[in-house]
DNA sequence: TCTCCATATGCATTTAGTTGCATATGGTAG
DNA sequence: CTACCATATGCAACTAAATGCATATGGAGA
């Protein structure tokens, strides 16, 4: 249901071709949406069939023709009856969490070990973050930002303060195992 | 693959039967992972054939016989193995940024009152943890947790922490909202 | 007595998502 | 000239998960 919605938002903002729809899924997207071309040619193909969207073939001559994807009158209906549902909140599910449940005096060292690879990845993906966000959200464009543009930028900042809390999660999990360590004597 | 590995974390904490781990998803363990009766009872017969876990039926008169799982040693090879296998990171799908990505001069009202009630949802379940921070965990307990009574206090902490900073953005997100609203005259 | 609730278990179907495989064009690097 | 990469599309098979339906016991309350 999720990724039939997913669609038709990215090419009611933007008509284009399936693979262009995964490339989105591969740059900004990605960060809160991605699907494999597989899913997405398949969805593409359902969404056909049911009317919500429709296609024009491109010639292209070098390369194989594209089919240009766009939302249909009925398309945009179901869309915006899908934006008065309120979101309905996924069941949470925490691997990590339930690997912690693990946690013993045997394996104390290796649970540390998984946090500070967690913690080395994420600083890195915190750097990235704050990269493209001094890159493209100076706080001159910041202001500027118009409605269209808006929910890439709160995208975003949601990555950034989340990455923010959840490396202080980990240096405070990772205090708490630490403590509980066994002196060896 | 996964609640493979989160029964029989479970289980090798404490053998059960069937009902009360869905009872445990019910409560403390719900905030981290969860699963239907159908799920765990369909898992149990694979773990079980697998020879993962192995159960004992238990008489109960009155009511139906209940068979008390627990792990094997072959289970708890195959969780060691998990353990020590890093967990790998979901790819994010967040659909309330997705419907954000609709915004438009039309229905930033609707994207308000969306965000207004996530933060209201948010702020309860914050009370709520809250609530079980000062009432289970009171500074003193908080020092002398043991081992495997930490995990369940990480997991709320993370909880916390994840809720405190997820308000925050929503309050970001519904000022940036707010301040592109067009003024009626 | 009838219904509802808690306990206790399970099968069948559908939906969502992953993985593997397949095809076709043209450019570039070795 | 061969291999690989980017573009562009798709089917088939499989796994994981969610949803719907089914069964059985006994206690509590209307």
């Amino acid at each position: 249901m999720a990724l039939k919605y997913v669609l038709l938002t990215l090419l009611n903002r933007d008509p284009q071709s399936g693979y262009e729809i995964v490339k989105t899924f591969e740059s900004a997207v990605g960060y809160f949406w991605s699907a494999s071309h597989q899913q997405v040619y398949r969805e593409l193909s359902a969404l056909t069939d049911k009317k919500l969207v429709r296609f024009v073939s491109v010639k292209q001559g070098d390369k194989p023709d594209k089919k240009i994807y766009s939302t249909t009158a009925t398309g945009k209906r179901a869309l915006h009856g899908w934006l008065e549902t309120p979101v309905r909140e996924t069941p949470a599910k925490d691997l990590l969490l339930v690997k912690l449940l693990n946690l013993d005096e045997e394996n104390l060292e290796l649970m540390l070990s998984e946090l500070d690879q967690l913690i080395e990845k994420c600083t890195e993906r915190q750097k990235i973050y704050q990269d493209i966000e001094s890159r493209y959200y100076p706080p001159k464009i910041r202001k500027q930002l118009t409605v269209s543009d808006l929910p890439l930028y709160l995208a975003l900042r949601k990555g950034l303060t989340g990455l923010e809390s959840y490396l202080n999660w980990l240096n405070e999990a990772r205090r708490e195992i630490s403590k509980r360590k066994v002196p060896i004597n």
